[in-house]
DNA sequence: GGAGTGATGAAATTGACTATCAAAAACTAA
DNA sequence: TTAGTTTTTGATAGTCAATTTCATCACTCC
């Protein structure tokens, strides 16, 4: 399903109001290739939409994540990255410490070995991170 | 090499000094199986040296971090913690998101598909991170 | 003892995130 | 359409952990 139909049915679910910024911040989320802070989003959006306040912007990302189409980051650079969720893969991340790109592997050997990990200490896994830190073939 | 003298050689090389608060707080930081935050430590510290102050304990934590006897750890709870490094063997963590407890694993075979990623995107792998959130087996 | 160097700890600052609130916009039902 | 209700918006203020500042303090070497 659409990740734009899943919004707009989570909100109508919530009771919640389809608004025209929080229409143009999913626009923008879902057509960016990157994985945006709030801030960095915001600034990118002032551009085209100078009256789209900060606060909304933090509120919607939230949002997005709730209902399941942006997943939360955390590289250990004090800020917290959104990315849009693909329902049909699942991968982890690469992040070059020297120009901050990122790169998403999918590794499904890795995926079944933490399962095996979790079953030696009955464990239920709710979610997980997994981040290689380095430098990208650019940045040797 | 214990943990300590590599402490004091990372000082003299530095050009710091040596004094009571940092072997006080080396001393607790090593004798603990906790996993630390700033906070608690210093929430601890207070108990039978109330004149050492959170500054203090932050600055010495990093000085841990840089000398390659603490690592730094974030589980997202918005808090930095600190966990003495045992530089035989390299593990990993599953954090319960219920009772906050943290078990440590150990997964050589996660450790070489890690290379093997890396040599993929011809990437170069200084650190890294990998968390499993979830219910522990007391929690379920 | 005194000068020089770095450390300490209380307090102030920073930066990301969250909460507040009056005004504005979106929905709802007649 | 319109009036009424509810939610949203955006500027601002507040929160919290991390970090920096700065006036002493401690140590070392003349």
């Amino acid at each position: 399903m659409d990740r734009v139909t899943v919004f707009n049915q989570y909100l109508r679910k919530k009771g919640l109001k389809s608004t025209s910024q929080r229409l143009i911040i999913l626009d923008a989320f879902l057509n960016s290739s990157s994985h945006y802070s709030t801030e960095e989003l915001y600034l990118s959006l002032r551009k085209d939409h100078p009256r789209i306040g900060y606060a909304t912007v933090h509120r919607t990302l939230k949002l997005f994540a709730e209902c399941g189409i942006a997943a939360e980051l955390n590289f250990g650079d004090g800020q917290t990255r959104f990315e849009p969720v693909h329902s049909d893969h699942h991968h982890d991340h690469l992040v070059c410490t020297h120009c901050g790109s990122i790169i998403e592997f999918v590794e499904p050997r890795i995926e079944h070995l933490q399962h095996e990990i979790a079953a030696r200490y009955n464990f239920t896994v709710e979610s997980h991170r997994h981040e290689l830190y380095g430098r990208c073939a650019k940045c040797v």
